[in-house]
DNA sequence: TCTATGCTTAAGTTTTTCTAATGTGAAATC
DNA sequence: GATTTCACATTAGAAAAACTTAAGCATAGA
């Protein structure tokens, strides 16, 4: 025995409790046509009617007020095995896989706060290049730079950032041309795509060409290039967001005139379910918050 | 609180139950692969492992055990609601859609066996040119002309055809040159792009060109193009099974070289649901067998 | 060691589902 | 009784999901 488009019976007891396919729309966060279309396939795929359609309103028919009560039951088993799986194993502890280089210039100067804020819930950051298996119940949620398209996770986005040309304070003077300063200096580099399109695209605006290997010191992790810099070995193209505290107190400057959008931003990404648990919930307001207060 | 893709957990509910990918898919219909990427799907979205994986079989770990119970309960519920709503209505009456021209020169004249075999069914024929709605309850099932394509709707291919030149007996002789035959009387056909595409093919084959406006007796029905053709009024491009009896009683001949199968065929169309009625399944063999018998 | 089996992965295609724009008709408002 | 408004229907095109094919990989069993 074959079953209709699954979807659809979801669609259709939505608009069934409801008594509306624009409210069913909002609540599934679809349009309105979405609801009409899997409704109409569903009568189709069964044979019959299964509203009637006025003007202001619908009615389910006969046969609809026969279907209602076995999808609802079927939703609500599918509902509870669901969140019976999506409890939380280890509410006290909370397992975050972050970039390293995040976790170094960013995550780690400031997790004490969270920590002092909540003291029961123990805290284990993971610094990791790729975004870990959730399903092996290794992490709770992840930190990535991205675009946001983590398939099968839920994300959201934290924040954006900007390259930026930081170096320590006098290696280079703002107020006479750049060109021949960023010439004579070492070009400290992290081997990631906005780095290096960052770079390209100072050298248009200069007008440079044949910047030979030697100048570059290329470093495969961001908090490297940052200690680098502020060692005074050269000119970093930096993150803000990494450097923030450095600016901060003064260790780093940067040019004025330089600052490149970074193609990737901050999400914070996990199985739908995560964030539901209270301690996610906690972590997310903090993040946020740390976010918004920069 | 967000389910998981629903197709996902169906799929979970037969892999879980066969204890295998594999069987799953063959069950299902699918490719194993897409077996193991809507687990993987699933358990990505839940965020843990829901099967343990050897090399010869698949063990459901503590989640997927936890998980298995309410799933299955779920499509059990999704099963019976479906399963109401598709009960027969009127199971002593049957209700065929069906084209014209086919009900006409096709059904019409077998139909009589059908009901002496099954006296009880009363049959009633709705001859329309598109495909009726079901979802009204107006026909039970069609049989229509196409490429097998209704969205929503089951459907089964019951034969191909043949496009013949036909003509009543000694209009035409087919030991002499076609050309000039053809030339000489009118042409009759049907409106429909299977006609026009044969007298194209026709016209192509024996390098006839500038056939004029009077040549051709248009007509929008297959019958009458055929009661045309039976009263010699001309030469019929006419369908084999639409003009199969005629031939048999010698009242038709056709021409021995010429025959183009016909783009579109015959298809048995209707809700799923509807393929499980006692009154559809009798149908459904009895029409298989009267092709069949051709 | 070799082979057969069943799961995984990747790439490309097809199908499904969604949105945006527009149409339609009946109630509500003026 | 004209006009507006509201909710659903329809369409085409875009986006996303799901599937297939064709590889790859690991292991049990010969």
């Amino acid at each position: 025995m074959q079953l209709p488009p699954l979807k659809s019976l979801l669609y259709f007891k939505h608009a069934a409790e409801l008594g509306s396919f624009k409210l069913a729309a909002e609540q599934l966060y679809v349009t309105q046509a979405a609801i009409s279309q899997q409704i109409r396939s569903l009568e189709t795929h069964l044979g019959c009617v299964l509203f009637e359609r006025h003007t202001r309103k619908i009615c389910l028919t006969a046969k609809g007020k026969l279907l209602l009560p076995h999808i609802r039951k079927a939703f609500e088993y599918l509902h509870h095995g669901v969140q019976v799986i999506e409890e939380d194993p280890q509410p006290a502890g909370l397992n975050l896989s972050v970039l390293p280089s995040f976790a170094t210039c960013w995550l780690l100067p400031r997790i004490s706060s969270f920590q002092r804020q909540h003291p029961n819930i123990r805290v284990r950051i993971d610094p990791s290049d790729s975004l870990v298996d959730f399903d092996a119940g290794e992490a709770d949620l992840g930190i990535r730079f991205g675009k946001g398209h983590y398939p099968g996770l839920h994300s959201e986005l934290l924040a954006s950032d900007d390259m930026l040309l930081a170096y320590k304070p006098g290696l280079i003077d703002p107020s006479k041309p750049l060109k021949e300063q960023i010439k004579s200096n070492h070009l400290i580099m992290d081997i990631c795509p906005d780095a290096e399109r960052a770079w390209g695209i100072l050298f248009d605006k200069l007008a440079l060409t044949g910047v030979h290997e030697p100048h570059f010191l290329e470093i495969d992790n961001a908090a490297l290039v940052m200690q680098a810099t502020l060692a005074g070995q050269g000119v970093g193209m930096l993150r803000r967001q990494l450097i923030q505290p450095q600016l901060a107190l003064g260790q780093l400057e940067i040019h004025p005139e330089f600052e490149i959008a970074c193609d990737y931003q901050y999400y914070l990404a996990g199985p739908v379910g995560h964030f539901n648990w209270h301690k996610v919930k906690l972590f997310r307001t903090w993040l946020l918050g740390q976010f918004n207060s920069l």
